[in-house]
DNA sequence: CAAAAAATGAGGAATATGCCACACAATTGA
DNA sequence: TCAATTGTGTGGCATATTCCTCATTTTTTG
């Protein structure tokens, strides 16, 4: 934001010069203001940048579209956590991920044992459970994942070992198996990079091979993926829809992937955004 | 949010009944809810709660005193990350942390293996680490720690199992212990609460068996301190002199300190902020 | 170069928010 | 029990924001 904002001040228009900035750059602007603070006032961004305040407010409302802010009422705050760069990622589909994470965290009861893998939707039920869910363990190789969870003093987090992925913000390896196998959980809740009639796949060998180890390991396998990801095929595929007790997704499956679904036995649970 | 506001709405007060929320309750609402959403306004929460807008608004000016949530101009957003409260500590004696760090990363060739405690010290070695060497495995439970060295991608980052700490962001308990015992290592590098002519102390006895566990399964124990921690007692003794082979501080020390230390043979290295 | 499209600004009405002071209810403490 | 403290609601008022329309400027396009 540094960087940007000098540049900005430099060609702060004074109405005369006429140099103010493009559309472009001041939405760059309020995006890099808003990985400083919190959160921003329209007004003020209005008065930096030298236009008016109703420029700002088209801004504002174009950023929400695209889901890179989170619109207030007199300003924007940021719509998630500075993080890794999952950010993008994490910023699609969120409200069909919110209503996922709604459904699957109403399943979870006291005193239970879960196991969620990595992921941006996962993530979400993270939160969701850290704010509704008490008196649970929950076993990850996800940081954010602990961290989100670990709001809440009734939730027992519990970490794998693992190599640390630079990007991605997980552990991995033949130890995170290793560990996971060691433990007994009612459930498994983990996302793919997509789902198809052979089963659910990831683009992450590794990951795949986590999420596939807490679907055998866990009493219920339970898979979160959102109508984006049907019909998509990855690198491996992880779990067969036979290890998988439940799918909780947006939209009904149809054609060949129903039909996997149906032969597998796997329950549909389809959350409405 | 949807889930919530039912339950909300159970007990929302028609005035007459007289059974509003008390105003714990309603600020473990705004908190909780924010958790699952990003902004609040105050006059929805005003009408979900059923109490009036300005006392909403006391809320929010109590809880944003507390930093539990940040102010917008009509509501709140959530304050900041996940992350912990580290910030406050990392802010103090960056001076001497990082001629400390210095010197430490100096230390370390590659191909080395080193296990990295937590802490706001270790923290400054790892991100000087992470911009000088190469090729070498870190054994960390700390997460703050593994996210800095990971963007170097010539550094192996391997991560302890165990049980997340909330506040601290780093991972604890036997599982951490037995992990550990499992390495060999070249090099140990902990911090502490405090150290005297005793030995290293820290205020946490998960923490600090985790330190005692790294020292002693290296071959060489590098203890990193300030000057500030001099004579500090806490809770338990991690570790004695002998069990240290360097002590890396910013200032000589004096008294018994330097006593058991050179009893200890235990080398010491003064960093020059 | 001219027309079309997009972006911006200005003004005004409607609505929201913030702030302040004061009254009243609920709780606490002596 | 009474007084003090704390929590809450109300009303007024200044200020902010939003939404809308329309004129103007800038950019794009043929």
């Amino acid at each position: 934001m540094t960087s940007d904002a000098p540049a900005a001040a430099d060609k702060r228009p004074r109405k005369a010069d006429g140099d103010r900035l493009s559309k472009l750059a001041r939405h760059k602007h309020i995006i890099s203001q808003l990985t400083a603070a919190p959160t921003l006032r329209a007004s003020e961004l209005a008065a930096v940048l030298g236009v008016s305040g109703e420029t700002i407010r088209r801004d504002l409302m174009e950023l929400q579209e695209q889901k890179l802010i989170n619109r207030t009422y007199g300003g924007a705050s940021r719509p998630f956590a500075l993080e890794p760069a999952l950010t993008d990622r994490k910023a699609i589909m969120i409200a069909e991920r919110e209503a996922m994470a709604a459904v699957i965290a109403d399943l979870i009861l006291p005193n239970e044992v879960l196991m969620l893998g990595a992921g941006a939707t996962t993530f979400h039920i993270a939160r969701r459970l850290a704010s509704r869910a008490h008196d649970i363990t929950v076993i990850t190789h996800d940081y954010a994942i602990a961290a989100a969870l670990a709001v809440n003093p009734s939730i027992r987090v519990l970490c794998c070992p693992g190599r640390y992925h630079p990007t991605e913000g997980y552990v991995f390896g033949t130890q995170t198996i290793a560990n996971i196998n060691s433990y007994e959980a009612n459930r498994a809740i983990v996302s793919a990079t997509g789902i198809s009639a052979r089963g659910a796949n990831d683009a992450d060998d590794e990951a795949g091979a986590i999420y596939g180890a807490m679907a055998k390991r866990a009493a219920e396998a339970i898979l979160v993926a959102d109508h984006g990801k049907f019909d998509q095929r990855a690198l491996t595929v992880f779990a067969h829809w036979t290890d998988i007790d439940r799918l909780v997704t947006d939209r009904q499956p149809e054609g060949a992937l129903a039909t996997a679904l149906r032969e597998a036995g796997t329950e549909i649970i389809v959350a409405q955004p």
